[in-house]
DNA sequence: ATGTATGCAAAACATTTGCACCTGG
DNA sequence: CCAGGTGCAAATGTTTTGCATACAT
């Protein structure tokens, strides 16, 4: 399933490449830094460097296969790209991510952008908070 | 003016921290990364550190007088509170910004961190598109 | 085979910090 | 005067890049 994907963009399908993809895509993590799919790949035995994940992670992007966040402290979170937009709130205490779409937002985002004369390449909506278990 | 600010949350009147205060509140641009505060001081006569820039800029942070973003690219960009918030659209060819409220958004937003049972502590809406003149 | 991808180490940035010196109140 | 602020240089943390080697097709 996952080599298609890559042949797909123009991407060799190598063992790096196609790690990184399962990592992405069979987890209960969804949001990863690059340093924590690195780290993560170590732990199961795989030796790649740090700057392949990150070159990876880019070149997925560039392909549309993944998505890159920058939220607070200036950190990249990557996530796969389901292919559906979403929003995210994220708590600021333990760093859980709830992700979420509100088409009344959207439409009114489309409203906004067109009546400023913007044409929209993409938008986020970051809503920082404290989640239930944190208060 | 700007030095009652200061004195009102706590923090000596210094000459940089005047300067950098005048700079964001004398000046047609509203956004400016930490490099160009430096940079625009210096053109001006100004002896500031880079690192003092930086260190004044989050103190500012933390009394709430300026915000700070994260735009893509991971840069962060510097503007003055002004007391109400605000969002933004950004043109990804020229850099313009156009700062925008909308009431619904808003609103939505409320709606929604209540509904995952989170409380607010922030939330920053950033739309990238094309402005009218770089099309 | 051969062009591309990788790992490593070094570079490039943005930002922070340690420290001796300077300055505002 | 003296606590706090500053400039400089060095440290930090993240992301990128150069290059010789290894791999996918």
């Amino acid at each position: 399933m996952e080599t298609p994907d890559l042949k797909k963009v123009g991407l060799k399908a190598t063992l790096p490449r196609l790690r990184i993809l399962q990592l992405l895509e069979h987890n209960r993590q969804r949001h990863f830094t690059a340093e924590e799919v690195y780290k993560a790949l170590l732990e199961t035995g795989e030796d790649v460097g740090l700057a392949t994940v990150y070159r990876v992670l880019t070149q997925f992007e560039a392909a549309g296969l993944v998505v890159r966040h920058h939220f607070e402290g200036g950190l990249s979170v990557f996530e796969l790209n389901e292919g559906y937009h979403h929003d995210h709130l994220v708590c600021t205490k333990c760093g859980k991510i709830v992700e979420f779409i509100d088409e009344i937002i959207e439409q009114r985002q489309l409203a906004i952008a067109q009546e400023k004369g913007f044409e929209i390449v993409e938008h986020c909506l970051y809503i920082y908070g404290i989640c239930l278990e944190c208060r």
